[in-house]
DNA sequence: TGCCGAATAT
DNA sequence: CATATTCGGC
């Protein structure tokens, strides 16, 4: 009796183990891609795997236990890491919907772009996305947990290492002359401000007031939102600047406009950073991913009209040249109107 | 006033 | 650089 139940007890262990070590290659086989990024973790988990294998055939000990324990622990490092990459790149190719979902709620509206589009961004991101964690303000949840909870969940072992949270009390403490604490914008702050612009019509539409109120973020102000706003709308507009040579290959990027917001077809980088040490040329990939911008809810929704926005390419020529003709509805109030304007350059 | 965008300052 | 802060228009 008591042999038979240490018998299973045994094979479930074994078995168990056998699944970790999949789960182990799996993953590294993940992260073998981003080797250059995360070569201690590709090292340690290849480690882990070895150890776990080591054991696991035959040797009669009971002690895979332990040692799972123990590559765990050496796996430990990297786990959120990992966690919050596969998060990320789960939510590329399946389904999840992550964010999408988390704003969409009443306005059933699923735009069929939106999906594709998504996919899109969402790979983007893969690209671009810090793979390490980084402080993110705690995001007073209720209504929506689920996917939410898995993200927390992925962080919530790294210890608050908070970059951006320190201040509220602080704040208050100085009496006024000092200045405010930098807000490190980690990326998943970055991911909600780019879910925010992306509802809200895309960066030279959204201000930062409306960013800040859907982003949900607590103690992220007007001011800071403001700033990175401005920043991202640096980036955005025109990521390939020169035109200076007409005549030579223009291997100008096409870009997809949208809504006033410019989508590098592949991606942008001034690729050749300098001296590159033979590392990271991809690590550097802009943080600013692109996104394209669907109208708003209030236009896609609803409505007599969408947005008729016509974006030609400047298809046969060389230059890689984009019109752009905005008819948009000016939104009831003429006071966004002049954003219109400038799009339309 | 508050909010915003652009320009500066750190 | 990436933020913060200031400035000027609305």
């Amino acid at each position: 009796m008591i042999k038979n139940l240490s018998n299973m007890d045994y094979h479930k262990k074994r078995e168990r183990c056998g699944q970790y070590i999949e789960a182990l290659e799996e993953e590294r086989r993940k992260i073998h891609v981003f080797q250059r990024e995360l070569p201690l973790c590709l090292d340690l988990v290849t480690q882990a795997i070895e150890t776990c294998k080591r054991e696991i055939p035959e040797t009669t000990t009971e002690n895979v236990y332990g040692q799972s324990e123990c590559s765990e622990q050496t796996t430990g490092e990297c786990k959120p890491v990992l966690e919050q990459f596969l998060t990320i790149k789960d939510s590329s190719n399946s389904n999840e919907d992550e964010e999408d979902v988390e704003f969409d709620d009443e306005h059933g509206n699923h735009d069929p772009d939106k999906e594709s589009e998504d996919k899109n961004m969402k790979s983007d991101w893969l690209k671009y996305v810090q793979l390490w964690n980084q402080p993110d303000t705690l995001l007073p949840k209720e209504g929506r947990l689920h996917q939410e909870v898995k993200r927390d969940e992925s962080m919530k072992t790294d210890p608050m290492i908070n970059g951006g949270e320190g201040r509220k009390k602080e704040a208050e403490k100085d009496g006024g002359g000092g200045r405010k604490q930098r807000r490190c914008w980690s990326s998943q702050l970055h991911r909600r401000f780019l879910n925010a612009l992306k509802h809200l019509g895309g960066p030279h539409v959204a201000t930062p007031k409306q960013i800040r109120e859907l982003m949900k973020v607590e103690g992220l102000t007007n001011d800071e939102v403001k700033s990175h706003l401005q920043k991202y709308r640096l980036h955005s507009r025109r990521p390939n600047q020169t035109v200076p040579n007409n005549g030579g290959n223009s291997q100008t990027q096409h870009f997809v406009v949208v809504g006033g917001l410019w989508v590098p077809q592949s991606e942008y980088s001034t690729g050749k950073t300098t001296g590159g040490a033979t590392t990271s040329t991809t690590t550097t990939l802009g943080v600013y991913g692109a996104m394209a911008a669907p109208p708003p809810p209030q236009w896609s929704s609803h409505s007599n009209f969408r947005p008729s926005i016509v974006v030609e390419e400047g298809s046969g020529s060389h230059s890689g040249e984009v019109v752009v003709r905005c008819s948009s509805p000016a939104m009831s109030s003429s006071t966004r109107n002049h954003y219109v304007k400038k799009n339309l350059i």
